[in-house]
RNA sequence: CGGGGCGUAGUAUACCGGUAGUACGCUUGGUUUGGGACCAAGUAGACCGAGUUCGAUUCUCGGCGCCCCGACCA
């Protein structure tokens, strides 16, 4: 995509009431736009890493036999009232409205009852079982106070998975292939290295979970982390038996601020038995589905991501999550010839299936670099004439900045080197 | 929801009980051109309502919005 097409534009002032780093950067460099407290649309630059994110995640989630469908955000009041969560008292954050034709509806918080009550319709033996459907879907949470710029939100997309088992064995065999799963997710959007599962509360669904905590102090959670064995503990369920069942002493923990990326959860038959989804087996008994549901939301990924690997200068982002692969940057000082030289290099690079983002500005380089770093994309291509008088292009690394001059011919294997 | 803070051009800010200044952006012209250039001329603003006052962007009250701390958070 040529820079000059793109709607939007770097700001050098982040706005005065975003405080978190996400949010400052990401509005920026252009990637999103806040349209009030908690609530934000994604531009071009940010839809793309967005997508990015979201096809890692489909790409793990189908690996493990996952089946994406998308269920409605409206919600049927009855669905909820027959496990008890249409009341506020049950779920604090609904955002409710009226029909006009009379009654009320609701605005997915989250989605197990329409699944459950849907899956009933096609789950009726153990030959059905098991099973793992997942979407990508935007839940309304209606939170006393949002914050962290987009990591708590009262409107955003959350990818949930439930699973249906016929048996506990069945159902902890799943739960792990997706722990495994989750942990491609967060190396492959880079950061991999400094998120925990962490053994956390089970809310009122379960004694315990597992949540996918982010080392970050800009996070709201705090975690005991136990680096050799590459686990934490919440600070919810701190207490001396569960790390004895753990088998950790607290000597061997530390103390750390976290952000949760992500969550896995059993909850057996708490919605299987109030909607009534039960399988007969081969007896042709009737027996309850067991459930799990596995969640991670895309948009604070984003911004778990920008919060963990930006520097002074902007946005760093991994290749896998980048909007480009490549940012070209033509320095052309006026020159039609440069210009010339750019425009190929932006037509080869295209041609051989590289996703770039060509500067064809007309402005200064000093403008130019600093909105390359701002927006973060892992590879710079400079054409100038300098290289152009040396035989080629510079290409450097968000990471390091260190540019390197290399032939035309031989930028594709570098690039792909790079993958 | 408890506590604190803040609402001035698109963005960031300043001053002031006598009708608003600066920077960035944007427009036009010129000079520049490898790390956010320079000159000139333009463009654009007081959250809403009520009150006090000769006069309110400024003071008071109410509303709305935003941020932070806490509480809450499958």
């Amino acid at each position: 995509m040529r820079q000059s097409q793109l709607f939007t534009r770097t700001r050098k002032d982040a706005p005065k009431d975003e405080v978190s780093l996400n949010a400052q950067l990401l509005i920026r460099a252009g990637f999103i736009h806040k349209e009030m407290a908690g609530v934000y649309s994604f531009l071009p630059l940010g839809l793309r890493t967005f997508k990015k994110i979201e096809q890692i995640i489909r790409e793990e989630m189908n690996a493990i036999g996952g089946q994406e469908i998308t269920l409605s955000a409206l919600q049927d009041p009855k669905v909820w009232e027959k496990t008890n969560r249409w009341d506020d008292a049950a779920i604090d954050v609904w955002f409710k409205t009226a029909l006009k034709s009379g009654g009320e509806l609701g605005l997915a918080p989250t989605h197990e009852e329409p699944l459950t009550a849907l899956m009933s319709e096609y789950i009726s033996s153990y030959k059905d079982l098991p099973a793992y459907v997942y979407q990508f879907q935007t839940k309304f949470r209606n939170e006393l106070r949002a914050k962290s710029g987009i990591m708590r939100v009262r409107e955003f997309v959350m990818k949930d998975l439930y699973s249906f088992s016929k048996s506990e064995a069945e159902f902890r065999d799943f739960y792990e292939k997706c722990a495994k799963a989750y942990e491609k997710i967060f190396k492959r959007v880079g950061i991999g290295d400094r998120t925990y599962r962490t053994f956390a509360s089970g809310g009122s669904f379960s004694k315990f979970s597992d949540e996918y905590q982010m080392l970050c102090d800009a996070g709201e959670d705090v975690i005991y982390v136990h680096e050799k064995k590459r686990i934490a503990v919440n600070k919810e369920v701190y207490k001396d038996d569960v790390l004895k069942d753990l088998g950790i002493e607290k000597s061997e923990l530390k103390e750390e601020k976290a952000i949760e990326v992500g969550n896995i959860f059993p909850l057996g038959t708490r919605f299987s038995d109030s909607l009534g989804l039960k399988y007969k087996d081969e007896d042709g008994k009737d027996m309850p589905v067991i459930m799990g549901s596995y969640g991670i939301g895309p948009g604070r990924l984003m911004g778990a991501v920008v919060e963990a690997l930006a520097d002074k200068k902007g946005i760093v982002w991994p290749k896998e999550v980048a909007p480009f692969d490549v940012h070209l940057v033509s320095i052309t000082g006026g020159n039609v010839e440069i210009e010339k030289e750019a425009d190929r290099t932006y037509e080869m690079l295209q041609e051989n299936g590289i996703e770039v983002l060509y500067d064809d500005r007309d402005a200064r380089a000093g403008e130019k670099f600093a909105d390359s770093d701002l927006i973060g994309i892992p590879v710079r291509l400079v054409v100038s004439e300098k290289t152009i008088e040396a035989g080629g292009v510079e290409m450097a690394l968000r990471t390091n900045g260190k540019g390197t001059l290399v032939a035309e011919s031989d930028i594709i294997d570098k690039l792909h080197a790079k993958k």
